[in-house]
DNA sequence: GCAAAGATTTGCT
DNA sequence: GCAAATCTTTGCC
């Protein structure tokens, strides 16, 4: 029986919430079919302050579900064809909330290339032969939502129930700590410092799974 | 009501 | 390395 995610360690401080994603499980469905993987890279984005997230403009339509309690689900559809996957952190009324980058599958993985290939992308062309490598299957934020098939219908969902079809779940016990390494945050070019340089993007150095290099000279401690 | 840009990904020059 | 694909959301007239 699977345990449902801790909302406390979610309601709180976003950095250290973002942390503690890297490891979790994000999983899709029940049963023989279901969809898990390993978060490999998140993002913060804390309050209105921050003029790198959606709460720049304060409440509005989109981004309601980032003042709510957390542990939900926060979907966004960007560039006309993706989706992003957020985690909402502190307590309700603060908007902040932790974008899922990246993630290394773990099972279920004929689901998500098959989820992956029906996600249809620019003017009906076909996806060029082959699949990626396994590793590559969910390295990037609307990837991440392709093969998970997540989309705004589950804006909202209740991440730390057990009962949802998209929820998440603490890593095995037996498993390892995971290392970490953070850099600035990806593709939020728009905002001005000192946001643009907060190292609030964390990662498992070395995974295959992650996005993109660090754009750090190294690991960090 | 309209113009501009976006927490991306991919393929081509 | 750069621009296209594609459409929702935001901001301004």
């Amino acid at each position: 029986v699977a345990n449902g995610f801790p909302r406390e360690a979610l309601g709180t401080d976003t950095l250290h919430a973002a942390r503690a994603l890297i490891g979790v499980r994000i999983v899709r469905g029940s049963g023989p079919n279901a969809r898990v993987a390993r978060i490999v890279e998140v993002e913060a984005y804390i309050g209105s302050d921050d003029l790198a997230s959606h709460a720049r403009f304060g409440r509005t339509r989109r981004n309601g579900t980032m003042f709510g309690p957390p542990g939900h689900a926060y979907v966004y559809f960007v560039y006309g064809m993706y989706h992003c996957l957020n985690v909402v952190t502190e307590p309700e009324g603060t908007p902040a909330a932790v974008l899922i980058r990246a993630v290394q599958p773990i099972a279920g993985l004929e689901a998500m290339r098959l989820a992956r290939s029906e996600h249809r992308r620019g003017a009906g062309r076909a996806r060029p032969g082959g699949f990626p490598e396994d590793a590559r299957l969910a390295a990037g934020p609307g990837l991440v939502c392709a093969a998970l098939s997540i989309t705004r219908t589950d804006d909202g969902v209740d991440l730390c129930d057990p009962a949802s079809d998209l929820r998440l779940e603490p890593a095995p016990a037996s498993e390892p700590a995971p290392a970490l390494a953070a850099g600035p945050r990806v593709g939020i070019g728009y905002a001005p410092e000192p946001w643009l340089g907060k190292p609030w993007r964390f990662f498992e150095p070395g995974n295959p799974s992650v996005s993109r290099p660090a754009k750090t000279r190294g690991p960090e401690r």
